[in-house]
RNA sequence: GCGGGAGUAGCUCAGUCGAUAGAGCAUUAGCCUUCCAAGCUAAGGGUCGCGGGUUUGAAUCCCGUCUCCCGCUCCA
């Protein structure tokens, strides 16, 4: 099967069996934004508790916090989002490509300036060691024209930005008769604010209002409350904040299922370290988050890092965990050494020291990050694209999720063979005893076949069987979903035949 | 954002020249009682994405719009 029919079926099953649906679908649906549906819940918060545990519980040097989506806006100046994803844009009819208008005006700019520079070379060349600079700048007609046209531009380019006016940066790219680089022409869009941060306003009456953005990524969350964790929790370096939490970006293009949207869930942890010894702690963390990846048993050969050669300003490290998606491999997961500007820059922003103090060295330090940065929802696509599978069997094909038990949304279903002799209030009694431990589902409409297969549909790891010996014995038959074997055990051991299979103590161990 | 394609039942899709909106699967109820779908009976489910236009009459023709998919573009 082609791997776009692939993802095509993985976005229908997801629909059709409650993983997955449009915003507000029956208003046409928001672009970019989806909801999660009855199974699709519940595996997003086991990948949350796979997550948590594994950083949380197992590392004695980590814990967690939960910071509020809103926060003061001077944040996102100091972490540079602010001014970083600003950009008025304007596209080129003809050409199809896309420019920064600001930028076009800056190289008009430059054209300008480069002019008035050629005019100033010629004349030193030409009148040699008597040559003054100043005075010929001052006095040379051709220069003082273009140095009034780059006077006047400026001026009007630099009101119009402060303005935030964007129909007059499109005039002033009309009037300045700028050209697009590919096409030549000059057939322009109207210029657009394309801005990543979603805004609001936060109090009650206009004036008095506070414009806050809904955060675009959760690790500031993290570095405005360093002080207080390693405070309270007398935290020493190196340690590390892990939080789980909403981010919210206005992307331009937001597509591919639930891949890229514009309001989606990061589980993030920032690791603080000793200045120096951030690339050894980027190594090591690079290693443990490949092992947690690769121990849920989708293939190792899926996986495989994707080091970046251009950095992020505040990165001097950084790699990205890609799968294998059914449209490439894509990432799930970013690794980055963030040295000590986002600290740095709080300091600078707030004014307050944002320090360590090492009794070792007995100085104070800046700490450095690494961080751990992977989308819920991008794993969460990462397991069912992993999962999903049809299977040719003798007669028929059948679509099964193998989902990771431990994973699972439905751990286990308890079917009476037949909806009579008992055999139902048995099945009831199992649900009731082992409900408190496990998600069950209880079925008896249709043949057993069919039941089987509904349960293969939304990747119920377990199904459990009750039938006219059941009666006899207290056994009943355990069958098994990726190999569609069955066996008789005794209704008492369920409990723990399951709970062995779906601990997440035994993913743990491989990490 | 640009270009291309698509949108009819929960899903996959048919719907002729413009004239009462269909199938299979799924769902629900009942029958049957059988360890790997597709047995029988019945029922529910649709403003044909939305808005406007042409027409006696529009799922069908025209315009607009929204959403999804593919490619480009972008990507802290």
């Amino acid at each position: 099967m082609a791997q776009e029919d692939l993802f095509k079926k993985l976005v229908a099953h997801c629909k059709e069996y409650g993983y997955v649906f449009q915003s507000s679908e029956i208003y046409d649906g928001l672009g970019a934004v989806y909801d999660y549906g009855q199974n699709g819940v519940e595996l997003k918060n086991n990948i949350k508790k796979y997550w948590w545990d594994s950083m949380v519980l197992l590392h004695e040097n980590v814990v967690g916090i939960d910071s509020a989506i809103f926060m003061h806006p001077t944040i996102w100046k100091a972490s540079g989002h602010v001014d970083a994803f600003n950009d008025p844009l304007i596209d080129n009819k003809d050409s199809k490509k896309r420019y920064r208008a600001d930028v076009l005006i800056e190289e008009q700019l430059a054209k300008i300036e480069d002019k008035i520079n050629k005019e100033v070379e010629k004349a030193a060349k030409r009148f040699g060691d008597a040559f003054d600079e100043k005075q010929f700048r001052e006095t040379n007609a051709r220069v003082l024209e273009n140095q009034q046209k780059w006077d006047a531009l400026h001026n009007r380019f630099a009101k119009a930005l402060n303005d935030g006016n964007l129909d007059e940066l499109r005039q002033i790219i009309v009037d300045e008769e700028i050209v697009c680089p590919i096409s030549g022409t000059r057939n322009w869009t109207e210029v657009r604010q394309f801005n990543l941060m979603f805004s609001t306003e936060m109090g009650s009456t206009a004036d008095g209002a506070l414009k806050v953005y809904l955060r675009p990524e959760t690790a500031q969350g993290i570095f405005v409350n360093y002080l207080n964790v390693q405070k309270t929790g007398r935290m020493k370096l190196p340690f590390g904040i892990a939080q789980i939490g909403k981010a919210f970006r206005n992307e331009i293009v937001a597509r591919q299922f639930i891949f890229r949207m514009r309001e989606f869930e990061q589980m993030e942890m920032q690791f603080f370290v000793k200045p120096g010894t951030e690339l050894d702690w980027f190594e090591k963390w690079k290693t443990t988050r490949m092992n947690w990846h690769k121990a849920l048993g989708f293939g190792d050969e899926n996986y495989r890092f994707h080091v970046h050669e251009k950095l992020a300003h505040y990165a001097n490290a950084a790699v990205d965990v890609e799968y294998k998606f059914p449209f490439g491999f894509k990432e799930v997961e970013g690794i980055h050494s963030r040295t000590d500007f986002d600290l740095s820059q709080h300091e600078k922003y707030s004014g307050k020291k944002i320090r360590y103090f090492d009794p070792e060295l007995n100085e104070s330090y800046v700490p450095f990050v690494v961080e751990t940065s992977i989308g819920v929802d991008r794993m969460f696509l990462q397991v069912l694209s992993a999962a999903y599978c049809e299977e040719q069997l003798e007669n028929d094909t059948r679509v099964v999720l193998k989902i990771p038990p431990v994973l699972a949304p439905v751990k286990l279903a308890v079917l009476p063979l037949v909806k009579k002799d008992g055999l139902p209030e048995i099945a009831r009694r199992i649900i009731d005893d082992l409900k408190f431990e496990f998600n069950c589902q209880y079925d008896e409409k249709d043949s057993i076949g069919k039941r089987y297969r509904r349960q293969d549909a939304i990747g119920t790891p377990f199904c459990v069987t009750v039938d006219n010996q059941t009666l006899e014995d207290n056994s009943v038959t355990i069958r098994y979903r990726d190999s569609m074997e069955q066996e008789r055990v005794a209704i008492s051991q369920l409990s723990s035949i399951i709970g062995q299979q779906v601990s997440y103590k035994n993913l743990f161990a491989k990490i």
